[in-house]
RNA sequence: GGAGAGGUGGCAGAGUGGUCGAAUGCGCUCGACUUGAAAUCGAGUGUCCCAAAAGGACCGUGGGUUCGAAUCCCACCCUCUCCGCCA
């Protein structure tokens, strides 16, 4: 959520970050809506200021002798009857005003930061840099993941339409095992690197959804639970983002770093006719989450370190891949600036999405109420949050499946992940 | 699913119509004493709105009664315990 304040007392500057995004965000009714809110909160509160005198005024009356039936007494009674038909009139207004104001900030996405290039699409995104050009296969007849991970019998597609419908996928023998042995070895990798591992429940509430950015807007990307205020998480972001939900932490406790293995559930609404084949677009699918609770102005800083942790990954398979930073267009609604990993898929010829690093600085946190309290210091802070996949577990097994594809068809363990599987050729 | 208990500040826990944003204890901060520490003593210590003062809001949430509600009434939510079912 956006600092009403901010948008306040500087409304051009901060409308001028949102049209960088594209979307037709109008701050208008936000700024209209805020000023006849605080017009009726002044109104509001001097009525009750003498409300409240007379309280005490009439208490003392009566604690000091008075009847209650005192000509005294009954004028103030009167009055504060008065009082209270007006305010009875006033509050339903100002809480109608604030609960418009409220919703209306709730759609507004984050404004992206200084560093955040410029464009209205995807296609003027950046690319920042290349790693493992030499681990780009040269043979030219490898086949797509689904291809030969059906021919090696460790994917199935047709059966799993019949469990539950198109876009999801049942791993069988190497491939659950590939598919365990990927997740093991990320969180591995991410503990070391000083990542608490969690594991949360991933059916949460409306109000988690809200708090991370999901809700209200993007109902429609996420599976819900009809009877209950429960969804399917789409990631593991949204549940770790309500961890400390509501809470004020001690600033020593600063940096929190948290990683996370989840099934993930989207409804992919709007991607009818895209990547209907394969691992790359599915339902449900695991993903190992990176999440980082940390001071303000060190997350620009974070920022680099969670999306080389995430490269790490990569780069400990040889999978070749790109950095790029999402242009301003491109970028989700809770980001200030986001790198995306793209893994090289040699049967597409292209590189594909495979993680997606984020600093979401205080918008979050405010939706959150994540705050922290330095000692001795008064008052409290938002702080700032960051995630990163770390990575997207399908899609690596897609990568892996067609990066290490042998010409004899066969797929080749990479180093890594032999202590995890026990094989050399899958 | 059935029965019961309960939701108050960082924690424990009092408060059942007025001067209660809230006793007390613990914790925390500062100070005194001490060579230092512990113990002891003293002072302080919630969050939010408002530029700030003044003022206002907040005792699970939402309504109601009243001049006045943490306290009374209604509805809802949540947590805990027991029983049933269950991995």
């Amino acid at each position: 959520m956006l600092d009403i304040k901010q948008i306040r007392d500087n409304p051009e500057q901060v409308q001028a970050k949102l049209d960088l995004r594209g979307g037709g965000y109008d701050l208008k009714p936000i700024l209209e809506l805020d000023k006849q809110q605080r017009e009726l909160e002044v109104g509001r509160s001097q009525l009750q200021a003498r409300s409240n005198e007379i309280g005490k005024r009439v208490g003392q009356k009566i604690k000091s002798g008075a009847k209650p039936d005192d000509a005294e007494v009954l004028a103030l009674k009167e009055e504060g009857n008065q009082i209270k038909a007006q305010l009875s009139d006033l509050e339903p207004q100002e809480k109608e005003i604030k609960e418009q104001l409220q919703a209306l900030l709730l759609t507004f996405p984050n404004l992206p930061s200084d560093e955040t290039p410029v464009g209205k699409s995807e296609d003027e995104n950046v690319e920042i840099r290349r790693w493992g050009d030499e681990y780009i296969p040269t043979n030219p007849d490898i086949l797509p993941h689904y291809e030969i991970g059906e021919k090696l019998g460790i994917l199935n597609f047709e059966r799993s339409v019949k469990i539950a419908q198109s876009r999801f996928v049942t791993l069988l023998g190497a491939g659950a095992a590939l598919e365990r042995a990927l997740i093991q070895f990320m969180l591995d990798r991410h503990t070391q690197a000083g990542f608490v591992e969690v594991l949360p429940p991933i059916l949460i509430n409306t109000a988690s959804l809200t708090a991370s950015g999901q809700l209200p807007k993007f109902a429609d990307e996420s599976f819900k639970c009809d009877r209950d205020d429960l969804w399917l998480t789409p990631t593991a972001e949204v549940p770790i983002t309500s961890l400390y939900r509501d809470e004020i932490l001690e600033a020593d406790s600063l940096p929190i770093y948290h990683c996370a293995y989840t099934p993930c559930f989207r409804r992919e609404a709007g991607s009818y006719g895209r990547d209907t084949r394969g691992l790359i677009r599915l339902h449900q699918f695991n993903k190992v989450e990176m999440f980082k609770f940390v001071r303000p102005e060190t997350s620009m800083d974070e920022l680099e370190s969670l999306t080389q942790t995430a490269e790490g990954i990569l780069q400990a398979l040889k999978l070749p891949y790109r950095v790029i930073a999402l242009c301003t267009g491109d970028l989700g609604f809770a980001s200030v600036k986001t790198y995306d990993l793209e893994v090289w898929l040699p049967s597409q010829g292209k590189y594909r999405e495979i993680s997606s690093c984020s600093n979401c600085t205080d918008f979050q946190a405010r939706r959150a109420s994540l705050r922290f309290k330095e000692a001795g210091k008064k008052g409290t802070q938002f702080l700032h949050t960051l995630n990163g996949s770390g990575l997207a577990v399908g899609r690596t097994m897609a990568a892996i499946l067609e990066n290490y594809q042998q010409p004899d068809g066969a797929i080749a363990v990479p180093e890594a992940l032999k202590p995890y599987l026990g094989r050399d050729v899958l």
